[in-house]
DNA sequence: CCGAGCCACTTTGCATGCAATTAGTCCCGT
DNA sequence: ACGGGACTAATTGCATGCAAAGTGGCTCGG
């Protein structure tokens, strides 16, 4: 028995709704952010077809989407390579989500609606519970972060924006596990993550857009300082 | 003699490169922001595949990175069509590229060249010294519109942001034609084009960035306007 | 020993065939 | 006459074949 379905959600195995090439995308998209192919690491549409159960058509066609998304690189008649990302990269790809994620946060301000003031209280509270730095740990917390960030964005209720956003918003989970790999990091992200929502639940546009624009300018800076000294 | 390729850099058409699909891409996206494909028409594979001399699946891939540019729908098994914008699309869509652009012409204050500079006063040039207001006019001030605010957006220098604004910046001509042909409204976008030149020239970035905002969200405003009042 | 050129294999990109699904139409029953 | 259902035609989505371009290795010459 194999078990490559795990990669999949269980709702589109029991529904499976949706074309062959937007599950791959989908599951590409992943295992990339994941980390299951390193930066730098050929795609061949071949082996991804046959990994995925499918033929190269749709396999070319998620290709080229992740590419739209910056994940993948693709050359003419050269193939695809995942993205690799360096210091310049990720110092751009933050600032233009410092703007439109604090925007999403002035946006959300106004419309956020009860449920999804409680939803944000619950992802900060999982996030809470956790302590330690296990690998499990380090995982949950990410998808914490990311449920967090996701439900400000809906919030905003502004399509254009979170196309937007998807531009900027994939990041291999690799760089980012630093974050939460640190503790002291983790407890500044938490502690901001809880005034963002004070500021939403207030309804003060402004101060949840400062506070979304700190914790994400913050995040940037972090995440320099752990290149340079690596690199160094 | 046809001016379609006014939508294409010359150098696409002296060196033929790229693949078909982006070929297609790039022929079918001018298409459909020239206003050739009305919104809410359906864009079948084959007719599509038959006027650009391909098969059908470049024609696919072309359509699936037009949706992801917002420019195109594709329900699964259903077919894609060209997107309606409706009012409260072209508010959300202006207020994302306010905030872009706005940004780029932050980024650009402090990184602009002097060529550049150049090249942006020979298009508000270009601007004024057309008059009237034939359809060759019309389309001219366009051109001329895309170019200025393209050689800001390159200027600030940020690939992030330059994607960013691609899922925002393509709106069918037909909306925008309607600030060029009404002469207040273009005097006004001439004289915000040249006040954005003096504010990049000086190096002032927040001046820059002030000015783009305005530029944007007086054309939003306008937009709404002349929707409002066509609509009733 | 190293480099340039050539050849074979690999991989991409496009075209086309085929099955599945949907839209449209017509017929039939009530 | 009108609504429902089935059939037909059209269209999508996927698989696969094939030609072209690229990559890597090998040989041969310097």
């Amino acid at each position: 028995m194999d078990l490559w379905f795990c990669t999949q959600t269980v709702a589109s195995v029991s529904a499976p709704v949706g074309t062959s090439a937007e599950r791959v995308y989908e599951d590409l998209r992943g295992a990339i952010i994941g980390g299951e192919f390193p930066p730098g690491e050929r795609l061949r549409t071949e082996a991804l077809a046959e990994r995925f159960g499918t033929s190269r058509t749709p396999v070319r066609e998620a290709l080229m989407l992740l590419e739209g998304d910056g994940l993948v690189e693709i050359e003419p008649r050269r193939g695809a390579v995942v993205r690799a990302f360096d210091s310049n990269d990720l110092v751009d790809l933050y600032e233009v989500r410092a703007i439109l994620e604090a925007r999403a946060a002035f946006a959300a301000a106004s419309r956020i609606t009860p449920d999804e003031l409680a939803a944000l209280d619950a992802a900060c509270d999982r996030a809470e519970a956790l302590s330690g730095s296990s690998r499990r740990t380090v995982e949950t917390l990410m998808a914490t972060n990311e449920e967090f960030h996701g439900i400000v964005v809906a919030a905003a209720a502004s399509p254009r924006l979170t196309g937007a956003l998807r531009t900027v918003a994939g990041i291999p989970r690799t760089f980012k596990a630093v974050f939460w790999a640190e503790s002291d990091e983790c407890r500044r992200s938490l502690a901001a993550h809880r005034d963002i929502v004070a500021s939403l639940r207030a309804g003060s546009a402004e101060r949840a857009e400062s506070a979304m624009r700190l914790h994400v300018l913050t995040a940037r800076d972090f995440l320099i300082e752990v290149m340079r000294d690596r690199q160094d």
